[in-house]
DNA sequence: TCGTAATATCGCAATATTACGATCACCATA
DNA sequence: TATGGTGATCGTAATATTGCGATATTACGA
């Protein structure tokens, strides 16, 4: 025994934890962070940037796109990547709805 | 070699994925969830009510608080546990961040 | 001090992640 | 049709995570 028991929990928990878990690596912050920051949203500059093999960062890429938060298309012989919004948003919103509920609360307990 | 290539990437990434990664497990979802609801912060009736082991959930409440996102102070012989607002807030600042330069950015380009 | 409830930690087994080199597949164009 | 550039995938090694039972540890009350 010791494989994650994944099942047992809540549609919205493994939903929210499967896209936490994709930026759960700093290499993956920084792939989404660059996408962010080249305006055209330009595919395999990447490996030049980041200290990591191709094979790796296309691994990268593929947590990230399996969990949603970001997608390509292809583009003449290249792909094009680029962050989806409504993954974010669906995040983002949660975080704010949690944030919302201790203020709410008003005094942290402990 | 395999190993986590964490360094060579920036602090705030590090940071970032740190605290991402600790909500990146449905379980621990599960638990921040549990301690929001719970109006007192209380302790171990988390035991009862995720489908894990005490050693396990032990584990995930470390997880959690390595990560800075719950505190835990001794009430007696039991532990009182709640989220930490700080960190949350640095998570929420951080996530909309990105949604905000994706709407300034216009249309999604694939 | 003894017993008991609440937690933490240890040690182990199963599985997942991370990383890389080596290929493989695809498309454009020469 | 070759050739080169782009990206995915395979195989493999190193390491990390997940989960549990067993065993500490700590604090309280009898």
């Amino acid at each position: 025994m010791g494989a994650s028991k994944t099942d047992s929990f809540t549609e919205g928990q493994q939903a929210i934890a499967s896209i936490a878990k994709a930026l759960g690596h700093p290499a993956r912050v920084a792939i989404v962070e660059y996408l962010l920051k080249v305006d055209g949203c330009i595919c395999n500059d990447i490996v030049d940037k980041l200290p990591l093999s191709q094979a790796t960062i296309s691994q990268h890429l593929r947590a990230l796109k399996d969990a949603g938060l970001i997608k390509g298309s292809i583009e003449g012989n290249a792909i094009c990547y680029c962050v989806e919004g409504k993954t974010v948003k669906r995040l983002q919103s949660y975080i704010a709805g949690i944030s919302a509920k201790l203020t709410a609360k008003g005094t942290e307990c402990c």
